[in-house]
DNA sequence: TAGTACTTTCAATTATTTTTGAAAGTTAAG
DNA sequence: CTTAACTTTCAAAAATAATTGAAAGTACTA
């Protein structure tokens, strides 16, 4: 397989937004090719595509499948695994919302909740108190919207947007 | 200033959470010490509390500034900056949503245009446009989404999320 | 059971990001 | 103008994260 010009580019732009969002370029990269690939692929392919060593394709490739953004496909009288990439977007937004609150903001609400019973309610802790109350209620709110759009389909997303005009 | 064995763990607690979301453990810790702190504090005081140079805090403390989270201030008698931080959570998320649109958001949907624009309309990048079009429109939804939190008081969000139950 | 075709692991290497601290820059007071 | 009190810069060092590739592991086939 041999990419053009324009697929290199969304490969490489992809590659950077991931990087600015704490996805590693190469997770990112290959999702990206997956996502612009009309068959599945295997890691061979996307090794040579992109240029990158076998341990790195098969780690982040098997991250993708972790994150339910792409899957594991088994092609009939080959023996070798081969990858396709989720690609409604709908679905692939949901996916990530849900491993980031999952990863996340699930564990900061705990610490939250665990820095608050054990503090005591004195003086002295004031005002971390009144900061640790306003942040718990607010991490709840957004894992509880999180939550919501991760069951919604693409409609809830459409429909929040025009209510709030 | 003595931190107090809770308030250490909030400072690190928000520190090891700025890591997950791409924003550097200084620059959090630096900003948890502010959220808690009573009154404006000199770099002084925050190297001495966090035990971290000089050149370090000195760049953290001008990037929460650049992010709208703290803002310095004089102190009359005093030749020294003061630092305080903005305490609202929602005023912090706002800030946060527009400095992570400003730098993140756009720069995708102006790359995906341009993709869109330069890629020719055949066969071979059939898959690559459709991509490309599901993106932008999904990334245009969530920056409108986003400027409107930018733009909204505590009340919206919380109708939002009443709206949606 | 042995051989082959693949996948997975992980210690070592390489790349990237953060942090340091000394030197240069700035500002205000005398 | 000079000095003192502070802030800012930036090259080098340290810390962290990503990547490689060879070796180990697994599973299918004959």
């Amino acid at each position: 397989m041999n990419l053009t010009e324009h697929q290199q580019k969304f490969i490489h732009t992809w590659g950077t937004l991931g990087t600015n969002w704490g996805i590693n370029k190469t997770m990112a990269q290959l999702h990206a090719l997956l996502l612009i690939s009309e068959k599945a692929m295997s890691t061979e392919e996307m090794m040579d595509v992109l240029q990158i060593s076998r341990g790195n394709t098969n780690m982040n490739v098997r991250a993708l499948v972790e994150w339910g953004l792409a899957s594991k496909e088994m092609i009939s009288g080959d023996r070798k695994d081969f990858y396709s990439a989720k690609k409604d977007i709908w679905v692939i937004a949901r996916q990530i919302a849900q491993q980031r609150r999952k990863r996340e903001l699930e564990p900061v609400i705990a610490a939250l909740m665990e820095l608050k019973k054990e503090t005591p309610k004195d003086a002295e802790h004031l005002e971390l108190l009144d900061r640790v109350n306003d942040l718990e209620d607010f991490s709840i709110k957004v894992d509880s919207m999180l939550e919501k759009f991760v069951k919604s389909d693409e409609n809830w997303f459409y429909k929040v947007l025009l209510k709030l005009v």
